[in-house]
RNA sequence: UGGGCUAUGGCCAAGCGGUAAGGCAACGGUUUUUGGUACCGUCAUUCCCAGGUUCGAAUCCUGGUAGCCCAG
């Protein structure tokens, strides 16, 4: 993680990506006290001006401003719409229609934040790129580079990094790695950094704050539907497949029925019959998988894979992991996960993630869960 | 139109004369760089309607109304 800035009069540059938050604000001044050429970089990947006038990105860069001259670094802003309409957006939006989940941040993170990002970076004159990501970046003798998780466990981001290449973590610092939040919060606030106190952003970049279901309407067809059980009995009707993701609680509006008081979980939908399928009760058996099938599988170093290998995984962000065994297909890249204990609500769409104690060591696209022989209803 | 049973918030459902449990849903919030999960909070001045008994009733009585079941 250190980088030797002694043998050339010239200091190393860094860019950073400033996104208008603490934790890319204390990224850049812990970088410029550590003698590097700070270059804040605010990315605008797009345009969520409302009828007002009013864009958050156009708020976050006065922020990025405020951080960067308190700091004494120069700064700029950098338009990526375009590609992140084409990279993020458009595969945001496929994967929906056809009644999958997907994770629009790992596919950030790989195209943009680490690609078109890190490419413009390095046409700046840049060594490495830097954001506030909370995951490590250790690096070997021989050169190569090792995604580890964030020291501060409840903050771990190598979930959404998992799809990161060897030759883009070679180029990658994550100074907040190594210390937790409050500190970062507290570092921020002695510098005088004006994002000291702001609030975590969370929620898509893209949608915001704003509700999650009205964004998606106003850019995909809803087409109603019955909510049925396994057995084919009619609970309620939903708005649209797309609106529901495997696990899901909220929304299903399905109220007591006398045999049990239990919630109601979607487990399953049904493309064809446009129907959502709906069991009672958190542990539903259909819930449960014990293996499933992955595909655009990649690792964060170049080190050669047996075909066959044990190690933990995750299935989604913040949920602790457990113990897998990874059957590869080198041929086309895919993968057959098993997992030593059920895991409950396996999601096509989203990340399974890889890790080998605390290094991230790759992972990929969930497609198809199984229970046993069953393959589950889930697309 | 003979008999029996039940009617409590959007849905289940406690309550059995002493001043409306709980769960689900919904809504709000917390957590969270996806979606989701989880967690916390809010949700019947009123118990199908109308009378009556009582210091006091959702709880007892009478009459309606509605639904269910068994007999036709």
């Amino acid at each position: 993680m250190m980088v030797n800035n002694t043998m050339s009069d010239k200091k190393t540059r860094v860019v950073v990506g400033m996104s208008g938050g603490v934790d890319s604000s204390v990224t850049a001044l812990l970088l410029k006290e550590q003698g590097y050429d700070v270059v804040g970089v605010f990315m605008k990947n797009w345009d969520d001006t409302d009828e007002n006038g009013v864009c958050t990105a156009t708020e976050d860069y006065k922020d990025v401003a405020l951080v960067a001259n308190k700091i004494g670094i120069p700064y700029y802003s950098i338009n990526f719409e375009k590609e992140y309409w084409n990279k993020v957006f458009s595969y945001f939006l496929e994967e929906y229609e056809n009644g999958r989940t997907p994770n629009p941040d790992v596919m950030c993170n790989k195209e943009i934040k680490f690609k078109a990002f890190l490419d413009y970076a390095l046409s700046l004159g840049a060594e490495y790129v830097a954001t506030g990501h909370y995951a490590r970046v250790r690096r070997d003798e021989d050169g190569t580079a090792h995604l580890l998780k964030g020291l501060d466990g409840n903050k771990d981001q190598t979930y959404f990094l998992n799809q990161l290449s060897q030759d883009q973590l070679a180029k990658v610092l994550f100074p907040l790695g190594e210390m937790d939040k409050k500190e970062v919060r507290k570092i921020a606030e002695e510098a005088g950094l004006a994002t000291a106190n702001k609030k975590d952003s969370t929620g898509i970049c893209f949608i915001g704050e704003k509700d999650f279901k009205s964004f998606l309407m106003s850019y995909l067809p809803a087409q109603p539907g019955d909510m049925v059980t396994t057995d084919g009995e009619v609970m309620n009707t939903h708005d649209g497949l797309m609106y529901y993701t495997i696990g899901q609680r909220k929304g299903l509006g399905i109220g007591g029925t006398g045999e049990s008081n239990d919630p109601w979980f979607v487990i399953g939908k049904d493309l064809e019959k446009n129907e959502l399928i709906v069991g009672q009760g958190y542990h539903h058996p259909n819930l449960y998988a014990t293996h499933l099938k992955a595909s655009d599988f990649s690792f964060t170093t170049s080190e050669e894979r047996p075909e066959t290998f044990k190690c933990r995984a995750k299935f989604r962000y913040r949920q602790s992991d457990v113990g897998v065994t990874v059957h590869l297909n080198k041929e086309d890249s895919t993968a057959i996960v098993e997992f030593d204990e059920p895991a409950r609500a396996i999601t096509p769409g989203q990340a399974i993630v890889l890790y080998d104690g605390e290094e991230c060591i790759g992972g990929g696209t969930i497609d198809v869960a199984y229970k046993e022989t069953n393959q589950l209803q889930y697309v």
